[in-house]
DNA sequence: CCTACCGATCGGTAGG
DNA sequence: CCTACCGATCGGTAGG
């Protein structure tokens, strides 16, 4: 049976087996940009990483910068679906706030790690790639948008909405510099404080 | 007076010329080291923004890690001088704590960008290098440390001093990504802003 | 601190 | 997706 003849796959198996590949490449990229930054990865080490020989990856990829780029892409679509999701069937604000902020962290520390590529090699990403990114950037901000203005109409955030806004995803995106798997808080945990802080006008608070 | 005879520059001169190309090129290479980040910056460009060739560098630094390191711990040392100089003299611990904010702020978003160096570029480091940097790290931390600790104490801080501390750290570094001199909010505002989330138990607030 | 240089590595490509 | 390869660049050095 090893050597047993085989028709060439049908088409859509072969389109889904490169989806696939594509998919891997991206994964592993996405891991060694975290890892070693976008600049000391080489081409070979995501090559290796997948199995592949060093010239492989531009089968799928027309450069190193579409790599990142894709990476980027893939991190915040994912984020944005799992946010879409968090949020679907709440009605109040801050149960929507709560939600947001508890999927952002899982989305930030566990698996995926393109998101945290987006957030620390923006530098690395090419000014003709970046409006592409942005796009989708923008999207994914206009979730927490609405949620935002209803807090603040309730003045649950402060006068300043827009530096607020940008300290909380500060305080939020730090910690994947810090967050270690198993030791000290876990992520429900960073959740609850950083919840906590933001919304500290809170009537029940302590 | 253009070809006057001169002898050669005493010794004590000559140190402080020394250092003087030193410190330009530390200065030179911290701001390179973040606009475009640290495997991306090469010892060409280092030496094209101080005016040398190529190859000079290595007379002042043995290697480029070598100039990373030194960049870091060139930033801290002086952060923690700023750091001393704004709570000396002060009693309270929020006037204590606000100063600390304040000046932490300054100190990354003005002139020093040997700071924002070593808080993003920490992967860059090798290994043998982070023991030296950590150990004046440490001694940045411990100007907080004792502050934090007195608010702690006084029931301003929450319950969880650790995360409230990494969350603090985070709204606050993460400035660096977005805030722009002269557009939008100030430094002080900004501190303004941070300090009321962090003291939200504050009875005068609101 | 400059000149002249080197070995290694890297992103990318042709051709199958 | 592999083989074989290339031009460019980079960190670093010898010798002055």
């Amino acid at each position: 049976m090893a050597r047993s003849e085989r028709k060439p796959a049908p088409r859509k198996a072969v389109a889904a087996d490169e989806g696939n590949r594509r998919a891997e490449l991206i994964r592993a990229a996405g891991r060694l940009f975290v890892d070693k930054g976008y600049d000391a990865t080489t081409i070979r080490d995501i090559a290796d990483a997948v199995g592949m020989r060093s010239g492989s990856p531009f089968y799928h990829f027309k450069s190193k910068q579409d790599m990142l780029k894709a990476v980027m892409i893939e991190g915040l679509q994912a984020a944005l679906a799992a946010q879409q999701a968090a949020v679907a069937g709440l009605k109040d604000p801050e149960e929507k706030f709560r939600a947001l902020v508890r999927s952002h962290l899982r989305i930030i520390l566990e698996e995926h790690t393109e998101f945290p590529v987006l957030l620390y090699e923006w530098r690395a990403l090419s000014e003709e790639s970046r409006a592409e990114v942005i796009a989708v950037k923008d999207r994914y901000e206009a979730v927490w948008q609405p949620v935002l203005r209803e807090l603040k109409k309730a003045g649950r955030l402060g006068d300043d909405g827009k530096v607020a806004r940008l300290l909380l995803f500060g305080a939020l995106n730090w910690v994947v510099q810090w967050y270690r798997p198993g030791g000290g808080s876990g992520i429900e945990q960073i959740a609850e404080r950083a919840i906590e802080l933001f919304l500290c006008d809170k009537a029940d608070k302590r």
